[in-house]
DNA sequence: CCAGACTGATTGATATGTCAATCTATTTTT
DNA sequence: AAAAATAGATTGACATATCAATCAGTCTGG
């Protein structure tokens, strides 16, 4: 299967210029001569700049909803639900680095995708979450004096964080970053970051 | 003597639109429209809407850095320093949504902010945390066996998630939910969140 | 021969930034 | 104290540029 297809063209095209542009000053023009062809055939498959742009987005959303769903109704250990899901974003990372760029700096927090829809989305991924720490409350891994949604903000926070970070800076991962930033995010989350014989005063 | 002077008026117009409508989507006549001034006069006040933009976003950045430098340096206990980091961002909240609004949706991961200025900015606020976090180590009071920017990464991507969600969700903040978030945040960040009896096996 | 792929010039809407003119308040001159 | 001069605030129409989207037409494989 010859992947000449100029729709998947135009889509990679649009992935690279949204990036390296933002979606704001990204010009159709842009992404017809990224991709090597006229002006009007991206309109030909596209009926507006915005529909291009949806259609990268949802692509995201299934993904990420996907996987989620499947940690959700995995019988590993709890554990590694956790470690699975921070993996899940930095194999797409690696993998593509475009989409997850346009992730955080056009969607996720982007006024621009404000819309109804696109806070449907955003309760969405952080439901699923949400019930994956429910439920490591339930087998009494996770603490339960704290709401699975506190934990779930933070957990997702952390992991976007260090997203946001190689996003900002262009940086690679590799085998061994990978492997540091799973365990760090794990340690701390898990763990907490003050030494253990440290007490903890009430606040 | 009441400040109302007309520039005043516009950079508070400015703020408002900014965030109900975003950087792309606000219109300089909207911005005249709201402060009640003629479309002029903002342009008499500002030489571009960049400028007017950069002005709101710079009062941010000062008043973070203070708030960091100030912690740095103060002898309070160290877990002390960590609650007040995290407050300012809740009161600055709640004194100033439109201006958190902005920072999160505009600023924060938005590549329309995406300048080696802007960069520099989130280098300089991170460099700041970082040197708290370090304190913490030295005193023996954080564990050492991950890196400050790691543990940089995962307290701001916390607290940015919090308030991330109560920026979309345009909720407000009372006493008691301010309690109970510092509480969240500093407890998981500090102590972990699996219960205190389960081991962590090795990754 | 025709359906759908493809082209790129043109259109039309929109928004920034300019500018010449007017108004208002304060200071200077007579 | 009135008049004149000056500076700055304020106005909104408009010139200009920018793009998204359209459209009339050409090409090509089956």
């Amino acid at each position: 299967m010859v992947k000449n297809n100029k729709q998947e063209i135009i889509v990679d095209a649009a992935l690279e210029v949204f990036r390296d542009k933002g979606y704001a000053n990204t010009r159709m023009a842009d992404i017809a001569r990224r991709a090597g062809v006229s002006y009007g055939l991206v309109y030909h498959y596209f009926e507006s700049k915005e529909v291009l742009f949806d259609v990268i987005v949802e692509g995201w959303w299934d993904r990420l909803y996907q996987m989620l769903k499947d940690e959700r109704q995995s019988d590993s250990a709890f554990q590694k639900k956790l470690e699975n899901i921070i993996k899940f974003f930095l194999d797409m990372y690696a993998e593509k680095p475009n989409l997850l760029s346009i992730f955080i700096t056009e969607v996720s927090r982007s006024s621009v995708y404000h819309t109804a829809r696109g806070l449907a989305k955003f309760r969405t991924f952080f439901s699923l979450t949400e019930d994956v720490m429910a439920e490591g409350q339930k087998v009494g891994f996770l603490r339960r004096d704290i709401g699975p949604h506190y934990l779930t903000y933070i957990f997702l926070g952390a992991i976007e964080a260090f997203i946001s970070v190689m996003v900002l800076g262009k940086e690679a991962v590799n085998r061994e970053r990978k492997e540091r930033t799973i365990n760090g995010v794990i340690q701390v989350f898990l763990c907490g970051a003050k030494v253990e014989s440290n007490p903890l005063p009430a606040l």
